[in-house]
DNA sequence: GTAACGAATGTAACCGGTTACACACTTGGA
DNA sequence: TCCAAGTGTGTAACCGGTTACATTCGTTAC
């Protein structure tokens, strides 16, 4: 491996002039600056990050916690955050957090223990020790905490509208799917349904779900229809939930939408391919990505960040499972 | 933050000791160990990962390059990856490439800068100098380089197989749509395809596409169908096309799988969702991952590695957009 | 003529670990 | 009794950068 030194030597200067040069620091005579970068450039030389950082006591690098990369709303997610930042000239550690505190805990003391200068976390216990200790900026995603800098979309409102949407289109006997209890914008999605039926009194049934996997999603969706024969319009916890229950709408020769409306949330990509395409409640995932980046580089960047609390805006996406208003 | 020499300080021992204690290496009394573990676990110290990356020119980062964790197939390799190395004390630096060599290069670069020990690759360049020049192991995932380690599905056989199983199930005029020109195993399945066809003489026609993009693909179901209207049966280059297919499919009032079969290819996990649910040939992408990640081990961590290239089944994966045999 | 300052460069300490080496003490066998 | 080997610990060099500080030289101002 090239060094410092080595550069030095050929250059026929000190390593401090090297740095110099690299930095774009201090004084250097134009002449030595050109023979440094000659020297960088035959040797193909770049700088060694963990000496840089060793020193500096700061990395270029990110940690990112998400809770499971496989779950088709966080790559969207993940790719927004990635963009902005290797624009900015920042790396990304990268780990699957299940929503479990332990892994959790983890990575974010690997992440330390590699100076990492910023982190950005989907987690559901950004109360905890774990994060309050943090003497880096750490912005929350898809999640939120009091007074800490997050980014997150409007999940009550996102539940209202569905509800609001569902019922201006027709449905009269609605079932919830209540997503997984630990995970709060699912529950915030969920109240904010509720809230719209209770306000207008209509009844409505609950399907209690514990995850948001693909496996399991399929045997709630049979639950639905079993226990409530008569449901004419489903308020699902997310996509690939409300995937589930398409298809197996479809299996017991319910019609979509006449018989049964379906309104998912998310919009994640399949939403938009399925047949019929599903009306959902979207959240622009790659934006918040990015929003969560360009706040963290400000967090870590500047000395006084205002608006460190950012909610996007969610709105309903019409497709083919609800009907048109007539 | 908390350094050696502070947890030296408080135990009353030099830090050579504290770090044969961390590392369990040399020589030490059991009741300097005593100390010297008190004082680390009062202060919750975790050595920095940084210096000891510096003094033994390692670390334990690996470095993950895919194209895009936002095509479905990725994030079910990336998570194959990870559970791996997590498991095994490593950690990961991620980036999309977006099938860019000058991106791909800058990335290798920070990654060699951050004195990663592996790196896993599923790019279009494995014989490109940047991978040549590298000193550390490297392992091509999806994708593959003559002598070098990697991890890969067939796919020329994925391709004999979705063509053979259309055939066998009754398509006459069959389309086939060819996945972007400069990604290796998008051609590979193509070229099966094409084989088995060419061994039957049975006359095919040829979609070119550029992209897996979701954004496209619905372009390419409309030229499809545009071009070749009698056709009844489509091998589609993946299954996010796969799905354009078939959405376009349903709304020209096609019938699938009786007036037109459909086989898409990865088997992601939307395509068991879909209505009707995708006949697709399967590539096993979280063991690809897996796989990839325990090779990428071994070459790190052993001196001889014996099936340095391993190549995965796959497999026809029957659902509903396929007719059944008669 | 010299004090003051800017330009250019080098020396060496430092970041937080690991480890080669030196040294002291114990133990056991010849 | 003496030496070799084993045990236990500390000192300091080292990894590859950055930077505080010192030094030298040339120019300008008084």
């Amino acid at each position: 491996m090239t060094t410092i030194k080595d550069i030095a030597k050929i250059a026929g200067v000190s390593v401090a002039t090297v740095s110099r040069v690299i930095n774009e620091s201090g004084y250097v005579n134009v002449d030595t600056r050109k023979k440094v970068e000659e020297a960088i450039n035959v040797m193909n030389y770049s700088p060694n990050e963990v000496a840089r950082s060793l020193y500096k006591r700061k990395s270029k690098l990110i940690g990112l916690l998400l809770p499971d990369i496989t779950n088709p709303f966080f790559p969207q997610l993940a790719r927004g955050v990635e963009d902005l930042l290797q624009e900015n000239g920042y790396r990304l550690i990268f780990g699957n957090s299940d929503e479990n505190e332990d892994k959790e805990l983890d990575y974010i003391r690997t992440f330390v223990q590699n100076n990492v200068i910023g982190v950005i976390s989907s987690t559901n216990f950004p109360d905890s020790d774990t994060y309050h200790k943090l003497k880096i900026p750490i912005v929350f995603l898809d999640r939120t905490s009091n007074e800490s800098p997050s980014v997150y979309a409007d999940g009550r409102e996102g539940g209202r509208i569905a509800a609001r949407e569902i019922i201006l289109r027709g449905s009269k006997r609605i079932t919830i799917l209540q997503g997984p209890a630990h995970i709060k914008p699912a529950q915030d999605r969920f109240q904010g349904a509720i809230e719209v039926l209770e306000e207008l009194g209509m009844t409505y049934d609950v399907i209690q779900t514990s995850s948001f996997s693909y496996g399991e999603a399929g045997k709630w969706a049979k639950e639905l229809f079993d226990k409530h024969t008569d449901t004419d319009g489903v308020i699902a916890s997310n996509d690939i939930v409300a995937t589930a229950i398409l298809q197996e709408a479809h299996r017991l020769g319910k019609a979509v939408p006449q018989d049964v409306q379906i309104i998912g949330y998310d919009d994640t990509p399949l939403s938009s391919l399925l047949s019929p395409s599903l009306s959902t409640i979207r959240q622009p995932a790659y934006d918040m990505g990015r929003e969560a980046a360009g706040l963290l580089i400000r967090l870590i960047e500047q000395d006084k960040v205002e608006d460190s609390i950012i909610q996007l805006p969610v709105s309903f996406v019409e497709r083919e499972t609800t009907r048109t208003i007539i």
